[in-house]
DNA sequence: GATGAATGAGCGTTCATTCAT
DNA sequence: AATGAATGAACGCTCATTCAT
C-alpha cells in the first residue's frame, strides 16, 4: 500500500472515530432510539449525508460504538486476570466504576438487554465481548474454589453486579458521589455474599443434557 | 365535595382506568415504543384526542399502567408477607415471573431505570411504588434475622434479582423456556447466598450521617 | 345514515376531490415521477400529512386521478356511440381535443404506456377503460364495414391516434393552436386511409390460436 | 488549431464516447429513471464527478446517448433509403423492432414526447435527428406516389407507427413475443393502409401560408 | 484532469399533539 | 365531553452536484 492510500486510510478511520464518538457522547444523554442521524451528524460537525460514506447503516454506527467500548474494558482487566492477580470484588468494582464513569456504555448495554433488538452482526460482536468478560469472570471465580458450579455462578454475580448498577445508577434525587457510594457499598456486598454463601445442592452442578445447550455459549 | 361532583369525579376515574387498562392490554403485545396513542385509543373505543382529557401526554399514560402493573405484583405478595408465609426466594421467584410473563412491564422498567427521564410527577408515583416493594423486601428479609443492615442488604437483593432478568431475560438464540429455566436457577443462587452469606463488617451498619440522606427514600 | 354522516361523506369527498385536482394541476406541469405529496399538498392547500388520511399512499392519489378522467371520457362517447350516430373521425377528433385539453390526462396515459408501472389495483382499473374504449371504436368501426378483423384494426387505429397526439403534442417551437391544427389533420388523414386503405389479406383475419389469447381482451 | 490542441480535443472526444457507452449500456439494463451517476461513472470506470468535466448535467448524458442510438437506427436504412430499396413497412418494421429490443431508448423517446421538457441545446440535437428521420422516411414515402402532400403523410405515418409501439409496448399481461408479435400485425396493416388509403382532398396539399411556418422544421 | 469528500434538498411516511366544532 | 381534521417535525436514506486537493 503507498503512502498516499495509508494516509487516506488513515483520515478516514479518523473520520469515522469521529463519528462513533459523537454517536457516544449522544448515547449519555438520550435514549437509543431518540437519537437521530441528524443528532449524530451535527454533533460531529458534519452533513446527515456524510455519514453514509463511512457507515452502511445507522445501526452500524452503534455497532461499532459498542464494540468499541467492549475492547477497552475487556483490556482493563485481562493482564490482572490472566496474572491471577485480580479478586472478585475488584473485577466487579471496576466494571462498575466504568459504566458509572461511562454513561453511554451503560445506556448501550441497558438498550441491547432490554430491547434484545439487536442486528445479527452487531449481536454476534456483544455476544463474543460478552463471553470474554464472564469468561473472565469464571477465571477469577475458580480461584475462589467453592465447589459448585462455576459458569452457573459466574452469571449469578455478573447478573447481580449488572443489577446494582441498573437499579441504582438513575436513583432519583441523589447526587452522582451519594449514589456512586451506594453502588460500592452494594457490590462489596454482593461480592462477600457470593464469597461466603451457600449455593443450592442440586445447582452445585447442572444435569447433562443441560449442558448440552448450554446458556452460556 | 357535592353529590354531583363526586360523580364526576367517579366517572372521570373510571375512564382513566378504561384507557390505563387498554394501555396494559396493549403492553403484552408489543414493544413499549411501538404502542401509539391511536392504538390505546382503538383499544378504549375512543379517540385518540379523547386521551388528552384525562393524561397530559403519553408517557403519563404509560408511567400509570406501569404503576398499575406493579400494584398487581404487590398485592400478589402482601398478604402472604403481613403473615409472615413468604420466603426471600418465593417473593423473587413470583417477581421474576411476572417480568417473564409481561415483557412491556420488564422494557417499561429497564426504560425509566436505564435513561432517568421521567416527569416528576410520574416519578414520584413510580418511587413510592417502589419504596412500598422494597418495604416488603425488607419484612421477609428480617424475618430471617442475618444481623446486618437490612435495608442496604434489601438493596443489594433487589438489585440482583432485577439483574438477573435484565442480563438473561433477552439473552439471545434461547427459546424463552430455555431461558426462564436459566433465570429460575440464578435466583434460587442469589436467594440462597443472601441467606447465607457474610456480609462486610464495616456496611453491616450504615454510619449515621449516611442514614440521614439514605439512598433509598 | 343520520343527516350528519352524510355531511361528513360528502365533505371528505370534497376534500378527495380537492387533492385529486390538485395532483391533476400538476400532472400538466411534471413528470409523474416528479411530483411529491409536499407538491400536492401545496396545490391543495393543506399539509402533506393531511392527505394521508383520504388516501393510504401516494399512488392510490394518482390512480383515482386517473380514474375519474377516465370516466370522463367514457361518457363524452358512449350515448353517440350506442345510438350510432359517431364516425370513426368524430371520435378520434373528440379523444384527441381531450386529450389536447386534458394536459394532465395526457401526462398520466404516456406515464403508464412508457413505464408500464402500475400497481395492479390501478392496472385493472386502466385495463377496463381502455377495453372499454376499443368495445366503443370498434361498435364505431364496424358500422363501416370493411370486411377485415376488426379488433385488429381497432388497435391500429387506436394506436395511430394515440401515436398522433403523443408525437406531435409537444412539438416544440410550436404554438399549442399551431399544434392543434396540425393534429387535427393528421387525425383526418389517418381516419380516411383507414377507412379507405386496404389490409394485408392475411391480416383480414386472424388464426384460431392467436384468438385463444387475444392480446386484447 | 494546434497538433497538441488537436490530440485534447480528441482524447476528450473519446472519453465522452466511453461514459455515453456506459449510459447506453445501461439503457439496456434498467429504467431511465433509474441510472444514477455513479451507476454510469461505475460503468465507464471512472467517478462520478470526472463526468462533470464532459456533460454539464445528467440529463446532457442522456440526450447523447438517445441520439447516439437513433444514428444507429439511421444508420441501418441510410444506405437502402438513398438506393431507394426500401419499403415503408420494411422502415416501419426495422425502427419498431430496435425499440422493442431497447427498452430505454423507447422510454426516453416517450419521456421526451411526453414531459416535453428538455434543455434547448439538447433538444436542438434531437430535433435534427427526427427531421433526419422524416427525411428518410418521406424519400421512402415518395417513391410510392400518392399524390398528396408527402410530409404531412410522412408525419402521419411516423405518428401511426410510434402510436403502435407506445400503445402496446407494455400492454400489461402479455409475453414479450405475443406483444412483439402483436405490434407487427399491427405495423403491417398500417404500413398497408397508408399504402393503398385515401387521403382528404383538402390535405392533399397545405396552403401556403400554412407551409410557411410548417411544423416540421 | 480526476477524485474522494461533502452536502442540501428531497423522498414517502408516521405520530403525538392541538383545535374548531 | 368528544371527535375528526390537521399539522409540524421528524424519521432513515438517496442523489445530483460542487469543490478542495
Amino acid at each position: 500500500m503507498s503512502t498516499f492510500q495509508k494516509l487516506r486510510k488513515k483520515e478516514r478511520e479518523t473520520r469515522k472515530n469521529l463519528i462513533v464518538d459523537a454517536a457516544m457522547d449522544l448515547f449519555g444523554q438520550k435514549n437509543f432510539h431518540e437519537i437521530g442521524m441528524r443528532d449524530i451528524a451535527q454533533r460531529a460537525g458534519i452533513s446527515a449525508a456524510a455519514i453514509y460514506r463511512y457507515f452502511p447503516s445507522r445501526d452500524d454506527v452503534f455497532v461499532e460504538a459498542l464494540v468499541r467500548h467492549m475492547k477497552v474494558v475487556e483490556a482493563m482487566f485481562e493482564k490482572n486476570v490472566v496474572q491471577g492477580r485480580t479478586s472478585l470484588e475488584e473485577l466487579a468494582m471496576g466494571s462498575v466504576d466504568y459504566l458509572l464513569e461511562n454513561e453511554s456504555v451503560f445506556q448501550m448495554m441497558g438498550h441491547f438487554m432490554i430491547t434484545g433488538q439487536i442486528q445479527p452482526k452487531a449481536l454476534e460482536r456483544y455476544n463474543a465481548m460478552q463471553r470474554h468478560f464472564l469468561d473472565m469472570l469464571e477465571k477469577v471465580n475458580n480461584q475462589t474454589d467453592i465447589g459448585s458450579n462455576s459458569r452457573l455462578m459466574t452469571h449469578a454475580i455478573y447478573a447481580s453486579v449488572t443489577g446494582v448498577v441498573m437499579a441504582f445508577k438513575n436513583y432519583p434525587g441523589r447526587s452522582p458521589e451519594e449514589i456512586k457510594r451506594h453502588i460500592h457499598r452494594l457490590v462489596r456486598i454482593v461480592s462477600s455474599v457470593f464469597n461466603s454463601g451457600q449455593v443450592p445442592p442440586d445447582l452445585k452442578d447442572i444435569p447433562n443434557q443441560e449442558r448440552l445447550n448450554r446458556v452460556e455459549e
